[in-house]
DNA sequence: GTTGTGACTACCA
DNA sequence: ATGGTAGCCACAA
C-alpha cells in the first residue's frame, strides 16, 4: 500500500517554503504548524539535511530568541544573517526583533 | 537495548 | 539581560 500521505519531512518542507520574504519564522513555530508542536528539534535536523542546492528558504528559520542558531564566527551564521538582511530584516546586536518580522502561518 | 547528540524551548535564579 | 537546567524527540553508533 503506497500511503500518500506526506512524511513529517514534506510537511516542513512546505511550510518553510510558503515562510514569505522579509518575514521569519522559529523551529518550534514550524513544527506547531506541522501539527508536533515538541519537535522543534527534528525540524533542525531537517534543514540540516537539506543539500546544498535546495530551494527553500531556511534562513527565514531562527530560534525562539530571535536568534541564528549558528556559532557568530561560522560561515553559516554569516550566510544566514546576510541572506536575511538582504531581505531587509534589521539585526539588532544578534538578533532580529520577533514582534517585527516573526511569521504566525 | 542504551547512550550521546543536536540549526530547540521554557523556566528559573 | 545572561547563564544554567530540565524536558523534548528522532537518530546514529
Amino acid at each position: 500500500m503506497n500511503t500518500t500521505e506526506p512524511s513529517l519531512d514534506e510537511l516542513i518542507w512546505q511550510v518553510v517554503a510558503s515562510i514569505p520574504a522579509g518575514k521569519v519564522c522559529t523551529y518550534g513555530g514550524i513544527a506547531k504548524l506541522c501539527g508536533y508542536p515538541n519537535h522543534a528539534r527534528y525540524v533542525g535536523r531537517t534543514l540540516k539535511n537539506l543539500p546544498p542546492g535546495s530551494a527553500l528558504p531556511w534562513h527565514r528559520v531562527i530560534n525562539s530568541q530571535g536568534r541564528i542558531s549558528f556559532p557568530e564566527s561560522s560561515d553559516q551564521y554569516l550566510q544566514q544573517r546576510q541572506l536575511l538582511e538582504m531581505e531587509n530584516i534589521i539585526f539588532h546586536q544578534q538578533r532580529v526583533r520577533l514582534k517585527d518580522y516573526l511569521w504566525l502561518g
